[in-house]
DNA sequence: CTGAAAGCGCTAACAC
DNA sequence: GTGTTAGCGCTTTCAG
């Protein structure tokens, strides 16, 4: 049913070993050669195995990512724009994907990593929502397995990493409602246990910092980066005796579930209170009022963790293996005028 | 670096056959044998290789999605929600899942479908998004390439799928506006080679034509299933000098361009303007107002995909190789109270 | 119940 | 330039 290479070598008569290095483009097959065996395979049809070429090359020609999730539907928009970009590049050089999704830290989160790494599933890991303590890196580093992480951990273990400066981002926002006059400002948060937390959040003392307000810790509160968890933790803060005039959500899923709560209470965004979020997904520009935000080239990024990774797994040394991108800050109406 | 076979059959003092036995949990290996080869091979991490084991089974073990995607980042929840269904499911079969992403009917997309089945790098695929005349059905069918499709086609080869009855969904959603006093209905469609288009399009006039509304074209729009389409599409209605009081999305993204557009205009949707959607992703509940829609559960529906895939893959009979299901509807504040 | 041996389809030394 | 050959690591007859 299938067309393998001997196929192939029979119907021009030549050595599979010829039609092998001809369609790999190697230097040693006569030009005229080469084009006929090429002409012929994609006439055919012919497609290497993949278990063949990676059981003889001992490499998987993939690399993994595991989606965080704690509810069993994913949904959050960051990663699907992320996956959109990890997906391009890899496709791009004729590599492939494996995906998988895992509650953080649970026991099933370790099982798979370590699952693909036995088996010589993947030659290389992408990974995400770092923890301040990430048994991921140590356990990557000592098995010398290729990896790539958005954003650092708080480690002693130095490892290659893009990193978009949140905290500076944070800061930044403060000072923007500062100058529009705010000055209760309360933060919805996410896990401690997550290095994007103490970034973000640090962010947001500094900026209180440096505007001379001093921090109030009845206006933080924790939610879990869904529109739910903020919707759920608003009330913590809205509903105070004296309520914040503004509201940083610690991603845009968390800003937009404050929106929701906001206008139930009759609020109206943008007027009676500011919300501002992080990630710039596409929703935070379709929202009622679109929403504030730092945005992040997720897409980018994710194309450029892949580069980054590849080389790793080549072998190549990376030319900048700490990268600190800064996130552009959108101002929209949800935080006035 | 790695374990293999040979090296816990060496540390057992046992054939490879042996080990390979014991550990697939065949009958012909004595109980205490197999109990001590599972504990050792646990102890000493191994795990077999996937390319071998592939290889020498002539089988993936994987089966595959392709995300269809109009601009390089595809952020429909719809799909995030769908692919965590997938993995789930497959994860629990101990399956694998590769994906990627293609533009509906591009070269790019066929060359994808092309290289992973004469690669035999996956067992099945599953299909979405289904067209009208779809070559999709046609290539794999005739390769004999197991598949599983969410929503039939138009065409004359049946095969397995699960389809939500979008069509009778529209018409109920008609009625209800109809019973609230609309009658100037818009509908925002997609792409008219999609049967989603054409089924929910179809129920739209269903719906009017049962309340005895006559069909009024100028109140239709072309859409691309993106919020962006929604809303560049909903001038095309909202501008009308007689516009419609009422406007129905092809799926929930649309209506929430609808909604910003309306909202743009200084439109309260709910009041002046009454707007539904169709999928129920999670978004939709969160809008302000939240948007009435249809529900589908999609994530279940995936997951009943694949179970119907891995038993076609395994060449078991599907016992009910044709599923309708009915959407739910929700009627939220988005159509008024 | 266990082991020897063949071979899945390919790539890469190594010869010629 | 091209061909011969030896595995990659595993599963699966087939003997015993």
């Amino acid at each position: 049913m299938f067309v393998n290479i001997r196929d192939v070598a029979r119907r021009l008569d030549l050595s599979i070993t010829t039609v092998s290095r001809a369609l790999d483009g190697y230097e040693d097959v006569a030009e005229e050669t080469r084009q006929r065996v090429v002409l012929v395979a994609r006439e055919m049809g012919y497609e290497p195995s993949r278990a063949a070429r990676q059981l003889r090359r001992r490499r998987a020609e993939t690399i993994g990512f595991i989606i965080p999730t704690t509810t069993p539907r994913f949904s959050d928009p960051f990663f699907s724009e992320f996956l959109a970009g990890l997906g391009d590049e890899v496709a791009q050089r004729r590599y492939e994907l494996l995906i998988s999704a895992a509650p953080p830290g649970a026991d099933n989160e370790r099982e798979l990593y370590q699952r693909w790494v036995q088996s010589r599933r993947i030659d290389g890991v992408v990974l995400t929502r770092m923890r301040t303590y990430d048994w991921r890196v140590e356990y990557l580093a000592q098995r010398a397995v290729p990896f790539i992480a958005l954003g650092r951990t708080t480690m002693s273990i130095a490892h290659p990493h893009i990193e978009v400066d949140s905290r500076t981002g944070f800061a930044r926002v403060v000072a923007a409602l500062v100058e529009r006059g705010h000055r209760r400002i309360g933060f919805i948060g996410a896990s401690p246990g997550l290095v994007l937390q103490a970034d973000r959040m640090g962010g947001y003392r500094d900026g209180l910092a440096s505007a001379g307000i001093p921090f109030d810790p009845s206006l933080v509160a924790e939610g879990n980066l869904t529109r739910l968890g903020g919707y759920r933790a608003a009330p913590g803060l809205l509903d105070l005796p004296n309520p914040p005039t503004a509201v940083l959500g610690v991603n845009d899923l968390t800003a937009i579930g404050v929106m929701r709560a906001a206008h139930e209470r009759g609020l109206v965004v943008g007027r009676d209170l500011a919300v501002t979020g992080y990630d710039g997904i596409e929703e935070s520009e379709h929202t009622t009022p679109p929403l504030a935000t730092l945005n992040v080239p997720v897409y980018d990024v994710a194309r450029r963790l892949v580069r980054m990774l590849l080389a790793l797994v080549d072998g190549e040394p990376l030319p900048e293996p700490q990268v600190l991108l800064q996130p552009e800050l959108i101002l929209r109406q949800s935080i006035g005028s």
